[in-house]
DNA sequence: CTGTTAGCGCGTTCAC
DNA sequence: GTGAACGCGCTAACAG
């Protein structure tokens, strides 16, 4: 307990409880071959002289650490943010700490972090997404560490996969729009390419407008801004002339910002024009309309994705793959049916 | 390169490059005392064998790490968002990973994970706040590990400190709202003792109206439901009976929320009532009308503080407590002069 | 139930 | 410029 000085080791608290080192680390480590009395001796004198685990040393022993590395794309908007806390409480309470990264939609970002998270040997992955840099499934794959891929579904994951479809989300998106009878739809979001879950969706959007009724759907000017701002901007640019009737927005924030515009511009939402969010978050609860949107299941991504990664590392196999549901929810943001 | 077996370790690459351990230690740490050509040499069968080091047995060896501790109240909002995103950035360009944690406004969580971390002998730790349980300053001041506090402003940091002086930003909205001839303040925030850094503000706003007209801040009724709710449900309490001429929000988001419930509610903003919120996000520049906030140096913050530290880590000493300035924007949201 | 021995992979130290 | 020995703090495996 010396200010600043060596921390104390497991020998220092032998020493002090009269006792070899291996009892002293099986005590701390509650595991069998202590006698209650001499256990609950250690584990005073150790609170005693403030000792405080080597964990280096511990992860140099046996081979791993408690380390869980977790990779996302941003931290802005509170989407990742929800997954994050579903899965840490569950992590937090197995012991585990978590190292956070975030890539900006960067695979070579994430390559990089990954590889130096390996050389802590954490003991588990995640990843955001199944678009990786060609040398980060290579790097994984090779490593003794499981790896979870969340958001998006697969069914050939690096290891294993929570996720939702993202191209379905985007199908149903267009069906439930045509069904209304729109007729000029728009796409609001981020460069095509930046983030390949948004595009999916897209080109679900996309795909059905072409086959149900061969139209083709206009895409906004855009950049990296604030997502309020894409989708203010966005909004701005389609209504210059000809515009649509109906615009789907890469997400919410987007779509709020995009109902501001409309607002400012004196355009009547849904009488002049349908506007179509995703994700489902809460800022849509104060908004003077409700949005039609997808709900989509973040938090319980991530504890379903922690549970599984969980089960996995204590050798209980599980599905590879899980693809999670998601609620298409009408709103007052499109005309009625 | 082995699936899943043994990874590769120094020695085996000294091995295959006919060295000993100790060149290829040095080659690849990149300092004096390998020729160039043997540097070479090693650095390319290194890549070959895919060579990850084992950070754990050079944390040993050296008795510190590479790890950075940051621990935020909450991933909720833009807010932590923009500081981290300042710090991440510096930290990771000079080759450390952060280990990040959320406390949910609860020193005991912090605490708890304050311990786990110090197991890490982590490079620097960075809190959030100048508030913390009772031991965690004790622990701290013990370790030998450089502690940044950030967003509060205190001249008693436990190490060094970067922040803004809260108690000071609600001095200066309470005599903006007092010098434009507001008389009846309330005041919509999370319950008190939660937050302390938005009580700080709360209390800057209070001591204002008490000393200048000797009037009292409402309070609303209030919960931990996200920020915009809470805005929209304070808001909805505060106008029933005898509502007041202006309202202060912990926060934009809360503000954001209040406004929406204000239009909803037939109510003209500012002509029936001002709103007045705190940190100048993003989102305001989509809302219809701009709000009177005060605005944060919250990158500025991340990046000052992770330059600070990385000083402090090489030994450059630096002031102990940095105040930064803020920026009070009048909106839209209050009546003019 | 308790203790002893032998590493884990790397960096420091001191030889050559 | 290069290498051999030793130790960092801890735990697995074995002995008593």
């Amino acid at each position: 307990m010396a200010l600043r000085g060596k921390p104390t080791k497991i020998e220092d608290v032998a020493e002090r409880a009269n006792v070899s080192i291996m009892s002293v680390s099986r005590a701390l480590r509650g595991v069998e071959g202590v006698s209650e009395a001499t256990r609950t001796k250690i584990l005073k004198i150790a609170r005693q002289m403030s000792y405080v685990p080597n964990s280096a040393a511990r992860s140099l022993a046996v081979a791993n650490s408690n380390l869980i590395g977790i990779s996302l794309p941003t931290f802005a908007g509170e989407v990742f943010a929800d997954v994050l806390n579903g899965m840490r409480r569950t992590f937090d309470t197995a012991g585990y700490s978590t190292v956070i990264d975030t890539t900006e939609y960067n695979p070579e970002a994430e390559l990089n972090w990954i590889r130096r998270l390996l050389a802590w040997q954490p003991a588990a992955i995640i990843l955001t997404g199944i678009h990786h840099h060609p040398e980060t499934r290579r790097l994984l794959q090779a490593a003794p560490v499981p790896v979870l891929e969340i958001w998006d579904h697969t069914d050939d994951p690096i290891d294993i996969n929570v996720g939702i479809n993202h191209f379905a989300v985007g199908e149903a998106l267009g069906r439930y729009a045509v069904s209304l009878g729109y007729r000029k739809p728009a796409y609001v979001g981020t460069p095509i390419g930046h983030d390949l879950r948004a595009d999916a969706r897209y080109t679900g959007v996309k795909r059905v407008f072409e086959d149900a009724c061969g139209i083709d759907v206009m895409i906004a000017p855009t950049s990296f801004d604030n997502a309020f701002i894409v989708g203010s901007n966005g909004t701005e640019a389609l209504l210059h002339d000809n515009p649509p009737d109906v615009i789907f927005y890469l997400n919410d924030l987007m779509a709020f910002g995009g109902l501001m515009k409309c607002q400012t511009r004196g355009l009547h939402v849904p009488a002049d024009i349908g506007l179509i969010g995703f994700n489902g978050l809460a800022v849509l609860s104060v908004l003077p309309l409700t949005l039609t949107t997808i709900e989509t299941p973040r938090r319980q991504m991530g504890v379903i994705g922690a549970q599984k990664l969980l089960a996995k590392m204590n050798g209980i196999s599980t599905e590879r793959s899980i693809e999670l549901p998601v609620k298409l929810r009408p709103g007052q943001s499109t005309r009625a049916q």
